[in-house]
DNA sequence: GGCCAAAGATGATCTAGATCAATGACGCCC
DNA sequence: GGGCGTCATTGATCTAGATCATCTTTGGCC
């Protein structure tokens, strides 16, 4: 699943040569949103949260990343400024890669160019669910929604939970309206709570709640 | 900006030979959310919308395309299901290509990977952008940002104008509150009318409304 | 084990936008 | 040129979720 799986031999080896690995601490930032994109990350260990910013300093987040993704890449190929700002979540290890040695790839690289735009596609698709949801469901359906899939991918939720805040920064609701979902969710019995963590306890209700059901 | 910019004389053959083209007249479909993509749509002429639909029946639109966009390819990478619906807005005719013949392009052509990843990566980007209006800006701003937008494409807003329930679709709000926000607009000077068309009279004052400027 | 900052919970109130319900204005077609 | 369906407007009312204001928990950490 990593963007080197079925690249070629001359490739892997430019990443080996060119990669600076690099060790970052909770609150660090990877690249600020409006800045030029000077190449990749990719993450060795870790966890990453992309968000932007409204012009009045509201936040929505876009993306989190763990082990075996990468960051920027879009940036490289609309050579824009950085659409968002990438903040360490959880402290780890992640390479950063020069534009020219993964531009080069990409062009010569068939399996590579592939996992980029599968990865593309996939947060594309992500992003318009989220779309979805944040339009047209109610604050109860995004969450359940995102306690869901956070409880499918030991990557997020299990390993370093996410806070109040960082789930309203997806949801797209405050921090107030995360809480009280979350509390009528524990009395209802869809989820349990065990220090700061939530964990999933039907399943098929909390499915059902996403889908629009009132409660 | 074509897809096939910048491809080899072979890729560009195949294509050719491979494309089927069709006529297509306004509300037919092109794929439906859920179905298992064939291929990829190339629009000759005319305009498509694509939609998503949440399990209660509400619609939010997650893109528009015009003459020179394609569809589909996403599906043809992730190999999943169609996200969305592509539904023919105005008339137009749109070209077929089969799933194995892209494939291979992409697989075998670096410059049409390379304008796929950037389609993709634009729109991502717009995605994005959209959660962000739709999660954290008032109504009105996400409505001079459409209008911004449009008015500067002639492809969208001018030639064929959306309707009030196409922008609401967009921005993720209610007929009800595109009519009234655009009124209200009217009133203040902003935009003007001509029959059923809107048009932008003062720029920079809707910059600063999309902006988030509390009028 | 006690202190403190960060995170979470909860109540009271406010409001943007949804919803419901008509009404008005085209454009179109016989 | 009258009738009709689609699109747009407008008013009245309702409500989910935001905001504001505290208060409580939790988890480091000396």
């Amino acid at each position: 699943m990593g963007i080197l799986c079925g690249a070629t031999a001359a490739v892997v080896d430019a990443f080996d040569q060119a990669r600076v690995p690099c060790h970052y601490e909770r609150g660090q930032t990877l690249f600020l949103e409006g800045a030029t994109s000077k190449g990749m990350f990719c993450i060795k260990s870790g966890r990453v949260k992309m968000f932007r910013s409204s012009p009045d300093g509201k936040v929505q987040m876009v993306g989190l990343a763990g082990a075996g993704q990468f960051l920027g890449h879009r940036e490289l190929i609309t050579g824009l400024p950085c659409s968002c700002t990438a903040e360490v979540l959880a402290e780890g290890d992640i390479c950063f890669l020069d534009r020219e040695t993964v531009l080069h790839a990409l062009d010569h690289d068939p399996s590579m160019a592939r996992n980029v735009m599968s990865a593309l596609a996939a947060s594309l698709d992500l992003a318009e669910s989220r779309l979805l949801e944040v339009a047209r469901m109610r604050a109860s359906a995004r969450l359940a929604s995102l306690l869901l899939q956070c409880s499918e991918s030991d990557r997020l939720g299990t390993v370093d939970p996410l806070t109040r805040e960082e789930m309203a920064q997806i949801c797209g609701l405050t921090v107030e309206s995360v809480s009280r979902a979350v509390r009528s969710m524990g009395r209802d019995g869809l989820v349990g709570f065990e220090g700061r963590r939530i964990f999933v306890l039907d399943r098929p209700r909390l499915e059902r709640l996403k889908t629009g059901a009132t409660a």
